[in-house]
DNA sequence: TATCCTCTATTTGTATACAATTACCGTGAA
DNA sequence: TTCACGGTAATTGTATACAAATAGAGGATA
């Protein structure tokens, strides 16, 4: 019968939920810039040794979301201008190239339903419902990144990427204006697609995220200013 | 026992130490694809605990040099030809993109420098040094990223696929057309550094890297066949 | 012989122990 | 006050211990 143990635990790893924990905490601003990690710390706040604490920060090190101190300990990265802009231009490179790539195979079904996700969206923004039009964008994207999930590398750096703009975005996308360029952007995209034409789709998406770094930099400024 | 406090031990860090020796292996094909590795045998074999052998381990999976089993342990990454294509393509866009960056920046005294090493590598080509052709093309590219290293992420990006290629490229420069048309390819980037043309640079760049690409699995094909 | 089961040896995940390093604070001298 | 120094606390690096999970090798049964 293999009974696990006792009650409560779940199977997942303690090194896995410290790690989702720590991104959470990081992503979700609750742990600010330069704020100071502790091995020991961690360990009493998340009720865990330092074992597993130690081997989810250096993970986070290597996905940057904080870096070491030049003795010990980690920081919480910053979000200088100049990290979020090379952020940015960093996804609109590999964006632009897995959309290239993306052209090559994609298939009527995958363009109808990137159609109408951004239909979805739409509507949503005309209803003034806009946590839903962060939802469908959102699902646009992924859709796209499902689709170069089997080239390993260019997805994974990919993802990680988009997870830490979620930071920079929190208060992005509220005005309308900008969803709505946001929306256009991904109408852009869905038309490359459909004429197939590799350099073009690059060249979008590339534009595409240069416009939401433009977006990115003035919400940041805006929060400094504040 | 306890006590190895003796003179010997440097001061670089037991994981340090671990990591490179993997990373070494693995690059000069010591430690074949396909091979299996568990924390204990390694923490033998290299004379440490498993502590820093498993950091080590995950540091090497991050960067892709392995890749976890289904269910424990690790094996060494293999080189299908997909993989070899999929690290070509992204250094292929990666180092386009950072030439582009470069080509903004870049000194009289960094192009006099290049320029140097292409000659250095052409005049060793012509003397039939093989050795030192690679030598001085390795120069000119470590001299390039050195103009991007404080872009921190790109600048890792590139410095470990470019790592990895090392592997894939053991017998592709001994022929000596092969690196007649690198240094070409050398020759045509510093060209369009001269012309302070971003867009040149970064279309020069990807095709020097897809070049490379075809050396690579000519050169796969070649091991794969014998 | 083939199949299923159980028991054991490996192997990993996590916690803890301990030594070495570094930061920090307080005290005394100028 | 300011600087220097010394000792203590905090923190990290590494090793080890132990429990949980899995694979693999027989052994029993049909």
């Amino acid at each position: 019968m293999a009974v696990h143990s006792r009650i409560e635990k779940r199977d997942v790893p303690v090194r896995k939920r410290v790690y989702e924990n720590l991104k959470a905490a990081i992503l979700s601003g609750h742990l600010g810039p330069n704020e100071r990690l502790t091995e020991e710390h961690l360990a009493e706040t998340l009720g865990a040794s330092r074992t597993p604490v130690r081997e989810a920060l250096y993970k986070l090190e290597t996905e940057g979301l904080i870096r070491p101190l030049e003795t010990r300990g980690f920081i919480v990265s910053g979000d200088s201008k100049e990290e979020v802009e090379e952020l940015f231009e960093l996804r609109a490179v590999l964006e632009g190239y897995a959309l290239r790539i993306i052209s090559e195979r994609i298939t009527e079904e995958n363009l109808q339903q990137l159609g109408a996700f951004i239909d979805k969206a739409q509507a949503a923004l005309e209803a003034g419902h806009m946590g839903d039009v962060f939802k469908w964008n959102t699902r646009f994207h992924d859709h796209l990144h499902e689709l170069v999930s089997d080239t390993l590398r260019l997805y994974r750096m990919i993802v990680d990427m988009r997870k830490q703009v979620l930071r920079h975005r929190k208060e992005t996308l509220q005005s309308m204006e900008g969803a709505q360029r946001t929306l256009d952007g991904h109408q852009k995209i869905l038309l490359a697609l459909q004429l197939k034409d590799p350099e073009l789709c690059e060249k979008t998406m590339r534009e595409h995220i240069k416009l939401a770094k433009e977006d990115a930099l003035l919400a940041l400024l805006r929060e400094h200013k504040q």
